[in-house]
RNA sequence: UGGGCUAUCGCCAAGCGGUAAGGCACAGGACUUUGACUCCUGCAUUCGCUGGUUCGAAUCCAGCUAGCCCAGCCA
């Protein structure tokens, strides 16, 4: 074999390998999508996000977010954003605002493509009265409580709707009617005409259109009948060129009428519903009322308090759209019901954030450790790595003097077997800094330690490359004359997890210790410029962002997004 | 109760008749100026159950079981 063969072989094989890293099992829509390209049934790939603007988004919204927006890149398709609101009586404006901003926050850039349904409500209306000239359709003067009596059960087929045998020209008579407003909310209905006996309720003559004098936040008072869901929507997909029509397994049933409509209005290339789970997490709260109810209890400071999982919630806390992007990724796609574990989310989080952030010292709980041995007003800068894991990141100075704050959980006077903090006798580095070896402490009145004593070795400087001896422990601090002082706001789940999240009488089951807020915290003096939504690692603690709502110039709040995962336990005092 | 859907490790999830991917979590170990990160190692003789077809079944068939959704003029 000679050289040239041999590379050649080394390259198939490279190749080979990296093949197969990159075949990643592709999920049961992008199989569909893929046998649809196939197959010639479509030849681009269009999907849509159409929420109705009836409250916040939450991280179960994500999901549907960026799997329509990530098929659409995938397939170099497009990705439209459209409002799907149909039903004035639970819409408001507030929400269409919001839910712009938390889709674009998340990256799904839906470009020129912002769409209303009620832009469509004309092209709706004509398509209702093709179907009344089809004799597909009828209105009918039955009550809200007579349609049901008439739908029949699970188990009964329903009966012919009495006004079901209305002509076609007064069924077309009375439709205007309807449009023009000469019947009150509730009077009259328009219906589909599928079939009473179906075992799918769904197709039992469903109401397409209703009455409801109601000023609308896009068409005002234009109109005073509105489309219903299961007729509206497979119109808005076909208006728009929207090929697979992602939605919630709820909607199963719902698909042979989406069918039904689109077949019956005719439209060339019709969009396909396709049905996925939806996203849970373990122990959130995201049923509206139950976050209302908390909002009013003041329980939460509103609906985007860092420990809720709305969108707005997860950005105060510190989460990034990368987190959450990946966070959906590693959840994948699929049509079985479960429940995410929120490591995984955390685990996104740590992951995103770890090269990309500053980490910095900040002590949170502090004790004053004095350098005795350490010259009196003397202040050196020490030149310290942004992150040692990305040099890009650069570096800053930190002063360095006689007396710093330690937190008081890396002191002990009597430590535990492989507790190797602070104690008396022992050495410990100082991270960035010296070694220092522990020579006494002070208590309070009450038993408290107050101050620890040391002594520091000149020669183990950072940086210096000393290598005479080695230390178990490195520890933060932060200079006590010329840190900042910082509030710091610790959170678990705000749901307690070992009793699940509804109590017996279908409340919530708090957990009390949800928030704990820290006002003695100091941190580096770098900090003091930190802006709303910024965050960093603060060494050995976790993920801090800076409160949006709370902080003031020069006065940070800082979030913990989330902690550093930890092998050890400190034992109980 | 009729219809629709689902069931693979603690949590997600591949698998599509040729002998159980991967991630998270977890547990060991190495490394370490973060008890972090990183790196190794381990983690389903078994795929809800029972039968059947087949040389061969998580994959096909039959019958069970369990869970979720549907009887809005909500979406």
């Amino acid at each position: 074999m000679t050289g040239t063969d041999t590379m050649s072989e080394l390259e198939n094989m490279n190749v080979e390998t990296t093949k197969e890293k990159e075949v990643v099992s592709k999920n049961f829509i992008e199989q569909i999508i893929d046998k649809d390209l196939a197959e010639g049934v479509y030849d681009t790939v269009h999907t849509r996000f159409p929420p109705e603007p009836n409250g916040y988004l939450h991280i179960g919204h994500a999901k549907a977010i960026l799997v329509n927006y990530s098929i659409a890149q995938k397939y170099g398709g497009k990705f439209n954003m459209r409002f799907d609101d149909t039903n004035p009586t639970k819409e408001d404006i507030e929400f269409v605002e919001s839910i712009k901003a938390d889709v674009q926050w998340l990256g799904a850039d839906w470009e020129d493509r912002l769409f209303f349904a009620s832009d469509y409500f004309e092209e709706m209306y004509e398509g209702a009265v093709k179907l009344i000239k089809k004799g597909k359709a009828y209105v009918s003067d039955l009550s809200a409580e007579q349609i049901k009596e008439y739908r029949g059960s699970f188990t009964e087929p329903g009966k012919e709707d009495p006004f079901s045998t209305r002509s076609v020209e007064e069924n077309l008579k009375l439709f205007e009617e309807m449009r023009a407003g000469k019947y009150a909310d509730g009077e009259k209905v328009l219906r589909a005409r599928i079939d009473m006996t179906s075992s799918n309720i769904n197709m039992r003559d469903p109401v397409i259109y209703r009455v409801a004098h109601m000023n609308h936040h896009n068409t005002g008072d234009k109109w005073c009948i509105y489309p219903m869901y299961d007729f509206a929507h497979p119109i808005e997909d076909a208006i728009e060129g929207i090929t697979h029509s992602i939605c919630t397994l709820e909607f199963e049933d719902h698909r042979p009428l989406y069918d039904w409509v689109v077949r019956e209005l005719e439209y060339p290339n019709p969009p396909k519903q396709i049905e996925q789970a939806k996203m849970y997490l373990k122990n959130v709260v995201t049923g509206k009322r139950y976050i209302k109810k908390l909002v009013q209890d003041g329980i939460v400071d509103g609906w985007d308090d860092p420990r809720l999982v709305s969108i707005s919630a997860l950005r105060r806390r510190g989460f990034t759209p990368e987190s959450i992007r990946m966070f959906v990724e590693m959840c994948g796609v699929s049509k079985a019901n479960s429940i995410a574990d929120y490591a995984a989310l955390e685990y996104c989080i740590r992951e995103d954030l770890k090269l990309k952030r500053p980490r910095m010292m900040a002590v949170l709980d502090p004790i004053k450790l004095v350098i005795d041995n350490y010259p009196e007003d003397q202040t050196e800068m020490l030149e310290v790595a942004n992150n040692l894991e990305n040099e890009e990141m650069g570096s800053r100075q930190i002063p360095f003097g006689r007396e710093l704050y330690i937190d008081r959980e890396d002191f002990m006077e009597e430590p535990p077997k492989k507790y190797f903090r602070l104690f008396p006798g022992n050495e410990v580095r100082l991270m960035n800094a010296y070694f220092v070896t522990c020579t006494g402490f002070e208590k309070d009145e009450n038993g408290n330690v107050t101050t620890v004593h040391c002594t520091y070795d000149p020669e183990t400087k950072c940086g210096t490359g000393f290598t005479g001896r080695k230390v178990k422990g490195t520890i933060h601090w932060v200079p006590a004359k010329e840190a900042l002082k910082a509030e710091v706001r610790l959170y678990e789940n705000i749901i307690d997890e070992e009793k699940g999240v509804y109590n017996e009488d279908g409340s919530l089951n708090l957990n009390p210790n949800s928030l704990t807020v820290l006002k003695e915290c100091y941190v580096e003096p770098a900090l003091k410029d930190a802006v709303a939504y910024e965050s960093f690692q603060f060494v050995r603690q976790g993920y801090f962002c800076v409160d949006a709502k709370d902080s003031k110039e020069g006065a940070p709040v800082f979030n913990r997004i989330v902690s550093l995962k930890s092998s050890y336990v400190l034992p109980k005092a």
